[in-house]
DNA sequence: CTAAATTAAGCAAACGTTTGCGTTGAAAAA
DNA sequence: TTTTTCAACGCAAACGTTTGCTTAATTTAG
């Protein structure tokens, strides 16, 4: 019936000493004499003593955890993105709080106030796609709480935040579309509002004008993502009276929606070539798939916002307070080539 | 400089009213008039008072939080259930503290202990395929936390449960072979040390009896998982004297793994069949892959593990205390077959 | 008009821990 | 011997909130 929990204080009546002592016990405090020291642990040791993180981080005004938030867990990449950040920050002894948006604005903001409630020293957070009110965000700077945005991050000026290069990983996709010599290549992109949708289209318009390359900006269609806006999206794109000859997807699924729609409906063609976003492990066993996938490296994302963040709990103990300068970090795709 | 949170008494003192007033106004608690509570509210929102849920969490002895942890996050397997369980917590007003074993059994310990310092009010574990020594699991039975596993269950008596009947789908998938005239079918399994191992096999055994059929156990072979250990284990069945028709592989990978080997290596034949388990949503994409998959719906497993959990809480809280029984839930695969 | 009941609020303890400062006794310095 | 130092420990406040009990003021009953 150990249905309380073991304090100090219980350690400390049964030694006949003070609960100072013992805290100082247990801290390898020096002015505790090696012999209660030792008296101490062993009776901590033996009452099964489990110190108590709530009351020491109310004590302390600190509580040793960071939140997390992202749209959706069970895409791959948050998946692989909270992954590195959990290993991240436990290796600084901080805990992770974790909650999912679901992509809507309203769940966010009760995210993003249950984490203030609980003191979370930091917030690691990927936003909705649908969050276009940045009022709850801009609570977090009234608090002076360290938030590190990555992938998704808000459309605002002075954030830290870690994104994917999109525009320079379009490029790339671009530039070895071109290589193989295609000149009329269609981009099937997500939905406008998106950052990451706006940063691909950029490259997209770059890629061509560097190679002084005319636009046609028939080219560029939208989907919302799913199979059925996806193949919208081809059919689309394969009307036109010059149809491209090679087409940048999305992702990886869109990729897969389009490719499978295509020879389902016998309008596949093997010099259709596709380039996709993600570059899933998978991806190299599909015998119909894209040519080529740009990797964004969800792991390195997530470890190098945690990592920023843990720099900035840092410099807050230290007091450097003053906000030095914003971290703008973009990890650099990387075009992985089938085969 | 909102340097420091805003506290009940910072509200008491400008109101020139009692801490206590203040925090009944902010519960509406009956014995507080209208007019101070709404004084109360609106000074609240003026200075952007944060209730503190450390303090709260320390001064009521409960904290709102569960503990989940599981082996690797980025299997998507882990990142569904966790998905799932922090929807239902949510749910419940609950918040989910969160780490990953990495599939080692120190880490697992450090975990678990930590999340006692934090005290969780409950836990959900799916533990480290390394796991050997149950002593910190132990430790928590002592302490009379609830815990349920999901997934990866220790090998113990007297736990709540939540897992995948692989028992019944492997029989299902053997059905399905057998019926499509196979007589000769080869299992490629995990680990033999893994429950899910020996349920597979369990379910292999079951099936071939059912039938009336002659077992031969070196149908059976062992893999790591890893692709060079699923292409040792293909081979080493098709060099039998009679190699098997058909084969279950443990997971999609091991199955992609496998035909990829055999395309490679121009051994590879239609009239092999494959069965494997997860179904991967791209696996219906695939053109070179298992003909059917079973099921594990880890969303539901996750689901079902927290709904469980909630349980036990508000048992625990109602005070019915002594155990009435354990949750042993199996969740029912579904063989998934292509098209 | 007094006594009892009710309303609205305040006081203070408690939750478990840390920590600045004070106290004690003994050893070292004078 | 007296004073000083120092090692080893205790006291008590503080962290923010909740809550049982008390109190004061007002209303109602008798």
């Amino acid at each position: 019936m150990t249905e309380k929990f073991v304090t100090i204080k219980d350690i400390a009546q049964k030694l006949g000493i003070s609960i100072s002592s013992v805290s100082r016990a247990l801290h390898n405090h020096p002015s505790i004499s090696p012999k209660t020291r030792n008296k101490v642990r062993s009776m901590a040791k033996q009452l099964g003593y489990i110190p108590s993180s709530p009351a020491i981080s109310f004590q302390r005004g600190k509580t040793g955890t960071i939140g997390v938030i992202v749209p959706k867990l069970s895409e791959p990449f948050f998946a692989t993105a909270l992954s590195a950040i959990e290993n991240t920050a436990t290796q600084r002894n901080y805990k992770i709080l974790f909650g999912q948006s679901l992509d809507t604005e309203e769940k966010e903001k009760e995210l993003v106030e249950s984490m203030l409630h609980h003191r979370v020293e930091g917030l690691l957070i990927s936003i909705s796609k649908k969050t276009m009110d940045y009022s709850h965000l801009d609570a977090l700077k009234k608090n002076h709480l360290p938030v590190v945005y990555f992938d998704c991050i808000p459309h605002q000026k002075n954030i830290h935040y870690v994104v994917c290069d999109l525009r320079n990983g379009t490029i790339e996709a671009m530039n070895y579309l071109l290589r193989k010599g295609h000149r009329t290549i269609g981009l099937i992109n997500g939905p406008p509002s998106l950052f990451a949708s706006m940063e691909r289209e950029d490259g997209y318009f770059r890629a061509l004008t560097m190679k002084r390359l005319k636009i046609d900006r028939s080219l560029i269609v939208s989907s919302d993502l799913s199979e059925a806006g996806s193949i919208n999206a081809i059919e689309t794109l394969l009307a036109k009276k010059k149809p491209p000859t090679a087409i940048i997807t999305f992702n990886d699924f869109t990729a897969i929606y389009v490719i499978n729609h295509l020879r389902k409906t016998n309008k596949y063609r093997k010099e259709l070539e596709f380039v996709s976003y993600a570059n899933m492990p998978i991806l190299k066993f599909m015998e119909y798939g894209p040519s080529a996938s740009v990797e964004q490296f969800p792991y390195r994302q997530g470890e190098k916002s945690a990592e920023i963040l843990m720099d900035l709990l840092q410099q807050k103990s230290v007091k450097t307070s003053e906000l030095s300068a914003f971290y703008k970090v973009y990890i650099e795709t990387q075009l992985i080539e089938k085969q």
